[in-house]
DNA sequence: GTCTATACGCTGATAGAC
DNA sequence: GTCTATCAGCGTATAGAC
């Protein structure tokens, strides 16, 4: 286990006040303030509140991205591939809580890096698009709408930030378990 | 069909810049631009801009506890009541999307009402929870996790209000028919 | 009901000493 | 790597003229 540097102890600190107020409500001088210095000396390990904002956001985001990526080349069926991004938001939800509820809560204060956000978010919900509509196509997943299935999961799995930190320590894959249950079971054939 | 007072209309235009940038990051100065004046005249309509959230969040949780109360109160099964929970939050995301959006996004920004916001919202889940909880008890509801299920319905209807925008014109009937089948259908016995 | 003028604390960020 | 000092601009809000 390697020891975190400033830089990523100033990411992870600034992520939970993100997560807590807002990017927009926390001031340089609170971060500071958390980490036990100056707001000036914070930018001897980073350029500008912005690029917190966005080396967060975006190492998320690319991960989403990779993580379904593997996916859609995975040779399994439909209903594997719903299962397997359950997992990959129960993952990520688990690992960086916090970083996960700026990206939800804050992408749109992105500045230059708006659009790339945009495009990768528009790219992970085409792709799982398509996984839904080859499962109806395939008739392993019932004839209900393509989006209103897509916007249904998607809220649970992207909320799952606000719910983790209540539950204390949490099981993965038990927590993986009972969200397929609810968000598959009632539309598998 | 009634005028709208200056006191609405801004409510309504800071309830939409709200939805898009977020409480903290609205300047007084962005909505007077918005509505054609300078800030220093919204101060003969409002209080301050504290007093804009309150308004816009409170009266919309009042809705919902109301909602609630006439629900759990009609003598009917448990997944009726889900139904109409399930129109309830179409009924208000379609009516006020916006203030429905500050109130997802911004609740954390009220000040001295927030002990109140916090109890309404408490109380809701903790009906919500009353009725999957005898739902299982009465078999109607499979015996999943009553914590992850209320979860899971909550997750998507309190993200209704970022979806209904991107469709255009929503009809009411047709969108709590298609969530019913989504969400409620998996987990009917 | 809207305006101009103004108060004044806070904001992100830089320069330069140690 | 952190500090002090500093800056220009923006934040909410008030007073008082019209």
């Amino acid at each position: 286990m390697q020891k975190e540097t400033r830089k990523e102890e100033i990411l992870r600190v600034a992520a939970r006040l993100f997560k807590n107020k807002g990017y927009s409500a926390v001031t340089m001088r609170d971060l500071a303030t958390e980490m036990g210095i100056k707001a000036a000396s914070l930018y001897n390990h980073i350029s500008s509140k912005q690029a917190i904002l966005q080396e967060i956001v975006l190492a998320i985001a690319e991960d989403f991205t990779a993580g379904m990526h593997k996916i859609i080349e995975a040779d399994s069926n439909s209903i594997k591939k719903l299962e397997q991004i359950i997992d990959l938001h129960v993952k990520i939800a688990i690992e960086n809580t916090d970083g996960l509820a700026a990206l939800n809560s804050d992408w749109m204060h992105l500045e230059s890096k708006l659009d790339y956000y945009l495009k990768l978010r528009q790219d992970y919900e085409n792709n799982y698009r398509t996984i839904i509509e080859s499962g109806i196509a395939n008739k392993e997943i019932k004839a209900v709408k393509p989006d209103v299935l897509m916007f249904s999961m998607l809220s649970t799995l992207r909320s799952l930030y606000l719910w983790i930190p209540k539950k204390g320590n949490v099981n993965p894959k038990e927590l993986s378990a009972s969200l397929a249950q609810i968000l598959i079971k009632g539309i598998n054939i």
